[in-house]
DNA sequence: TATGAATGAGGGTTCATTCAT
DNA sequence: AATGAATGAACCCTCATTCAT
């Protein structure tokens, strides 16, 4: 799957052939067959670990920042770290969101992703409003916001080869506790090139 | 072009075929080739009228507003009224960027594409900073964020059958002109939902 | 659909590949495609067109001979003359029948192939049962006898390279003729060897 | 053997895989091949093994019964009672010889099957003859006519899903007491539906 | 005796593309 | 300008068979 994903997130499916998994793999075509029950399907289930595997590192950033403003930072900064990863899952995901899914099993997977995405970004943001450090901004709106912006820069990343993905998740960044009223350190101000 | 496109939009590159094409415009396959080299040919004259046809829509934009807000207000609600295109046109730059465009014209088009979009944005953003009627933000970051998260909206309707564009812009128009410190017109903030 | 009966008729539906019949005509195997959806399809329409030409000589047969003695003799010369096509024939509905035959119109095709036999001999051993040429036997079975015991003679010489089909049907011809308590022209037995 | 042959009964030999007769074992593919070869060996064993036990049924028969009517009659019987078990067998056999049979074994086991079906109706229509029970029939040319019509019930049977073999073997039986000048005890007659 | 994993060869099918008209 | 017929290359997938254990 990981050999998957890495030619489904740079080609799109239908240039990606079973030949080419396989051989990135130095294995025989028909061994993929053993695993999986067609290309459909090794897309499918590529899809689902990994997205799996980003709900992880979501949950483990829930549980490790209990604090608004600590959780947020280390989701942009994560979001960064990983923007490679993320990028290669937005890719897929819009490959099958555009070849019209099948797969119940799929949507839903993409569903649940997005859906977690929005939820902790909002219960932290709410914390964040109820305990006086934001303004009282629309919490579903503004974990939103967020989210779509990621996106936007993904795809950004992915269509302009030059794109600066950390330059721009700061910006947004800045933008965002700006549009939270709140002050971020100075520190990560100063970090800005 | 425009049979294409709407192909091409719909579905991604290698799962449009001419047969398709030529079936969905009621004529003989080998008629295509009359008037296109190839199936990429075709899909990069496509790409390349359909981002000119956007550029004008921008360059109209740009010469009926002159004054930075109105502009700039202009753009947002021109994003949302034509957003159905706007998609197209995304999804297939993005079917483009993905597939490892190789056509120089192309590539340049989007280009330029995006560039035009980013200095119109800019050249209004730096007038009303001179004007006085925004703070004095990054010009080009300012541009380039509205531009990143209007692409994130795209990808997200994209995605996500049930996703509200139009709410999306104007949540984002929101974030924006507080960004630049300007407070935009009541009735603009009151229609909203 | 000549090239693929001749194939089909000797090796089995599975054995026969479309590479093989497009090679036999000297043709690319994607031409095949142009005139039939699949494998199976061209299967079914060889099927279906070579019933309808047998179905067509056998009305040539009952339309020539009123009489039922020479009718019935014709059918059994016809039988022995065209012998080579009706075990291609048997050979292919035989190989559709067991392979788990899926078309309703080629159910019906064959079926109805057998009723028309059915439905020709009964007719004629009526006729001669009604002059008193015949004795009384009960015609469907009689019909059905001849029809199963033709079936016979055609597995057998699928089944028996030297398998004397002529005199298989001759003689069967007489036991038949001595079952409907007929006595032939005595040249006919002369012919005997 | 026995579960190869309920599937190569079924389906014909290129449709029946490996995996199929291994599932229907609920064994492991590979086990096959500790104990066979290769698919053809299976299927030539199953044919070789399946015609060695219908020759024993047929030895029994003849053993059994001395009297040239009741032999035939038990014959007759016989087929009909194992009329399931006979037409897989034809089937097979028919599979085998469509194909172009490769294996002298096999060859040779089908041609003894029939050999000897032929020996035992012929020795006991020959007694019948001297006995003076029968008519003078060509001895070989009736065991041969027995036999062909059997296959062509049982090919009956295969082709037409509602096909009363066991009416059909009671009519055939009827023409051939009668050709053999040979009137049957009343009772036989007297079943007839 | 039995299995899971692996392979090579090939089959059906599709599709961009070309040719003759 | 337009078409029907034809082709070559490639792709997905299957299957008999083998290998290591």
């Amino acid at each position: 799957m990981a050999a998957a994903l890495e030619l489904f997130a740079r080609h799109d499916y239908s240039s990606v052939t079973i030949k080419d998994i396989a051989r990135s793999l130095g294995v025989n075509t028909a061994l993929i067959y053993y695993y999986f029950d067609s290309k459909e399907d090794l897309f499918r289930a590529t899809l689902e670990y990994f997205i799996q595997k980003a709900l992880e590192t979501f949950r483990d950033l829930e549980r490790a920042n209990e604090d608004p403003v600590k959780m947020l930072s280390a989701w942009f900064s994560t979001q960064a770290r990983l923007a490679g990863e993320i990028r290669q899952l937005v890719k897929i995901m819009l490959d099958y969101s555009i070849s019209g899914g099948q797969s119940k099993v799929a949507d839903a997977a993409i569903h649940v992703f997005y859906q977690h995405e929005l939820k902790i970004l909002s219960s932290r943001i709410q914390l964040g409003v109820k305990k006086g450090i934001f303004r009282a901004v629309n919490v579903k709106r503004a974990a939103q916001l967020a989210s779509t912006h990621l996106d936007g820069i993904m795809v950004g990343s992915l269509m302009h080869p030059d794109f600066d993905v950390a330059s721009a998740i700061r910006d947004f960044e800045e933008v965002f506790w700006n549009y939270l009223g709140y002050s971020p350190a100075r520190k990560v101000l100063l970090k800005r090139r």
